[in-house]
RNA sequence: GCCUCCGUAGCUCAGGGGAUAGAGCACCGCUCUCCUAAAGCGGGUGUCGCAGGUUCGAAUCCUGCCGGGGGCACCA
């Protein structure tokens, strides 16, 4: 019996009591929540619906426990219910009913921990959205991972997803790019306030190769052909790093098509419909301090050119008109200033800014003892740090801390082989179980049959207690955006299946005397608890992007 | 000045209004003639920044203060 099924117990019984007239109530809650208690003394699961609902019900907490709990203890599977302290509902299960979620996992195989908490919604998630100016850097790496950690819990969840990565493909620092660039294949100094950097001159070599000719075009015939140039190359290797972190985009969604589409002055004429543009010393503005933005924003300058902001909000109304209801932005703590104006836009546009729009601010990373990298100035690139510390030992650690705190990334620890390092005590622990077993397997443990009441250990219990909490691990971690609560479980899922590991044996044991002991019910259980082991640790990885080797 | 995030064990950090606030590290022991000891088990640690408020109950929600990080553009 997993919670879920538990809650949906709780709750039918609840439900029932009502239908008698033994518990007096006007609604009953969608949701009653069922936890793992902290100490084993209470059970293996709690409720706290009591307390919730005693006053309500015009009764107390312990009388209205009481009732419920006669009920729960006339089904199938419980098999003893206590009420404690000033009104907790303590749940003991049946082994075979707690055993039986082994067979469950191993079926639902790659699909266990998916959930419906987030059917019915369509959302779109932007993040990395770095200027196709220069390779992904530090800044990048946090939203990198964590965004495409999001993306996949949002999935695992039922709801149907779009990612996009926003190209700032137009606009003025591509000039300076081009610029830049150009500047490099003639062999002179960068310009003045153009982009520093090996990777500029790597750029140019690049082109030069490709097109020698360009050297001898007059500046304003080479201009245009560099600034494609390096800018499909830059985008390019952009890509590829991302594609060596594991990461893939719905959709690449470029500024320069909202430009030349007309989608701009489009974006303005509805928003202008809407009632919140004015014209104000020759430049077009739009009232987001009405919605909170402490000052109104410009869309076109006086000059007649459209601003960054006014890109901004017609690839809002680009998504919105597209059918997300939920648009979320994740953005870094240096671009916090752009919540108000965003929120404003969706407001403008007539959307709920509570509902309609997320954005997510990232706090800063840093990395220990990182060598700044020659290739682009002062940057370290994530490229670098995927060379240096693996993919997955990047991925996880930056998905494993909530991204409102600061973090600082220590790559020692990220090498080391002890269960400090939380990526290989996990990954750790998958490879164990994958050899244990191959091993019980070599010793003739099958699969042919399964009497989940032989999980009767302590241990066993408390696995498959850690193994029954993933799927709604995985509902909180996409509802509230927070992946990092993935990772967390994989730490107390590892920490339970070693526990596991070291007191109950897979494989038939052999005696002193050199006999092996047949096996039994209790392997074969066994190996079907080893197996969900694996699945949820491999799932939950999966969720974070990481790999689970069979061996290490 | 305004906005925003943070403040929990010696360190790095978890913690969905619930029971005795938890992990890992660090420190001290113990456990491999059978599955990976890259592991497990035991040992103590707290004015949850401070002060009010909400309630049966607050580390958690609200207000104020103190301390720290980050940010303010007809820039891109």
């Amino acid at each position: 019996m997993t919670p879920e099924e538990l809650s949906a117990l709780v709750k039918t019984t609840l439900t029932e009591a009502v239908a008698a007239g033994d518990v007096v109530l006007d609604s009953i809650p969608d949701e009653v929540r069922v936890e793992r208690p902290k100490s084993r003394d209470h059970g293996d699961w709690a409720t706290n619906i009591a307390l919730q609902l005693a006053k309500k019900a015009g009764t107390n907490p312990r009388q209205l426990a009481e009732i419920i709990a006669t009920r729960l203890n006339e089904h199938e599977g419980i098999s003893a219910v206590e009420i404690a302290g000033p009104g907790f509902i303590n749940i003991t299960l049946d082994a075979a009913a707690a055993g039986q979620l082994a067979q469950q996992i191993v079926e639902a195989g790659d699909s266990y921990g998916h959930n419906e908490a987030l059917v019915g919604h369509t959302i779109n998630l932007e993040y990395v959205s770095a200027n196709p100016t220069g390779p992904l850097h530090m800044g990048h790496t946090r939203w990198a991972a964590v965004g495409d950690a999001i993306a996949r819990v949002l999935r695992a969840s039922g709801a149907e997803l779009t990612t996009e990565y926003y190209i700032n493909d137009a606009g003025n620092q591509m000039n300076v790019f081009a610029d830049s660039v150009l500047a490099a294949v003639h062999g002179e100094p960068t310009p003045e306030g153009g982009y520093p950097g090996q990777y500029i001159q790597d750029l140019a070599a690049q082109i030069t190769a490709e097109r020698p000719e360009i050297k001898d075009l007059p500046r304003d015939e080479a201009l245009p052909v560099v600034r494609e140039l390096a800018y499909s190359g830059q985008l390019a290797q952009i890509r590829k790093t991302l594609e060596d972190f594991h990461i893939a985009f719905d959709l690449w969604f470029s500024e320069k098509t909202l430009h030349d589409g007309g989608k701009i002055d489009d974006a303005v004429a509805t928003l202008r419909e809407q009632g919140h543009v004015y014209d104000k010393d020759g430049a077009v503005f739009l009232r987001t301090t009405d919605f909170g933005d402490d000052k109104d924003r410009v869309l076109i300058k006086a000059d007649g050119e459209k601003t960054y902001f006014a890109a901004d909000a017609a690839y809002y109304l680009s998504k919105r008109e597209r059918g997300f209801t939920e648009k979320i932005y994740l953005l870094g703590a240096d671009h916090h200033g752009y919540i108000g104006r965003l929120k404003a836009i969706a407001a403008c546009a007539g959307d709920d800014p509570e509902t309609n729009i997320e954005i997510l601010i990232g706090q800063m990373i840093s990395v220990k003892g990182a060598r700044l990298s020659k290739r682009a100035g002062n940057m370290i690139l994530l490229e670098e740090l995927i060379e240096w510390l693996g993919a997955d030992a990047l991925r996880y650690t930056l998905a494993r801390y909530p991204t409102d705190s600061p973090l600082d990334v220590d790559p020692e620890l990220l090498q080391s082989k002890t269960n400090d390092n939380p990526v290989f005590y996990v990954q750790y622990a998958h490879a164990r179980a994958c050899n244990a077993a191959r091993n019980a397997e070599a010793h003739g443990v099958d699969r042919s049959s399964f009497d989940a009441g032989q999980l009767s250990h302590e241990r066993e219990e408390e696995l498959l207690a850690h193994l029954a909490s993933f799927p709604n691990t995985v509902a909180r971690a996409a509802e509230l955006r927070e992946p990092h609560r993935v990772a967390r479980y994989l730490e107390d899922l590892a920490s339970a299946y070693h526990a596991w590991y070291a007191k109950c044996r897979i494989a038939p044991s052999t005696s002193e005397s050199g006999e092996t002991e047949p096996v039994s019910d209790l392997h074969r259980g066994r190996l079907w608890l080893n197996d969900a082991a694996v699945q949820v640790l491999r799932n939950g990885l999966a969720l974070l992007g990481v790999t689970a080797p069979e061996k290490m």
